[in-house]
DNA sequence: GCGACAG
DNA sequence: ATCTTGTCGC
């Protein structure tokens, strides 16, 4: 598939920081999705001690969870590492990994957060509003934000709140596991980000697309240096 | 000034 | 993210 929005990517940090005030304003907060029939995962990883990182992407059926699509790309990390910068660090490659899609997906879940960031504007929501395509973001660990601590059973969730603003949800995914944050990017309401995230992590912590594409991600890391 | 800080 | 040792669970 094809960027919508593209812009440069030779980005110091200050200019990063505007680009996503300017571009937060293209998020789109309420449900626009079709029958969703493709979900995607995403994952990079890095290769120990340098810069070269494997993007995949992931599709899945979304009826069966069967894997339809799987792609790849190597690259170069050409930005830092920076709390808040992160989209800048791994989209690029993600980009690349999405130019080789033949099958475009309906909704997409992001590794890393959408809107629960300093600026309103993380990983899920910059790769949305690239392609214009309904994202989740769907993270490990907090970035921003405070909650309570939800139930230990699976399904349920506190509001993460940060400046008194909802920005997403503290999910337990699984009974007495660590809760996930799960986050608005593009195009989905939080509502319907958090139905699909319990819907795909039925069995594990995370969403199964999330863990298709670390696997695939991973396969091709080991393949590197043999 | 000090700590926190997606991956 | 990656590295690392021991420990726990299926």
């Amino acid at each position: 598939m094809i960027p919508k929005n593209v812009h440069s990517w030779e980005l110091s940090e200050d200019a990063a920081l505007k680009l996503q005030s300017d571009l937060s304003s293209k998020v789109q907060v309420d449900d626009q999705l079709e029958e969703v029939r493709y979900v995607a995962g995403v994952d990079v990883a890095y290769e120990k001690g340098s810069d070269k990182l494997v993007a995949a992407v992931v599709v899945l059926d979304a009826s069966t969870l069967g894997v339809v699509e799987t792609v790849i790309a190597e690259d170069v990390a050409a930005f830092p590492y920076v709390p808040g910068l992160f989209s800048f660090r791994e989209l690029p490659s993600l980009i690349k990994a999405f130019e080789k899609l033949e099958h475009t997906p309906d909704l997409v879940v992001c590794d890393g957060q959408g809107l629960a960031h300093p600026r309103r504007f993380g990983l899920a929501c910059h790769l949305g509003v690239v392609f214009d395509i309904p994202t989740i973001g769907c993270g490990k660990s907090r970035l921003l934000g405070e909650a309570n601590v939800p139930g230990e059973k699976r399904g349920s969730f506190e509001p993460l709140i940060d400046n008194d603003e909802i920005i997403g949800n503290v999910l337990r995914t699984q009974d007495g596991i660590n809760p996930i944050y799960v986050s608005v990017g593009h195009r989905v309401s939080l509502e319907t980000a958090c139905d699909w995230v319990l819907r795909l992590s039925s069995k594990y912590r995370l969403p199964e697309t999330t863990r298709m594409a670390d696997q695939a991600v991973n396969a091709r890391l080991k393949g590197l240096d043999r």
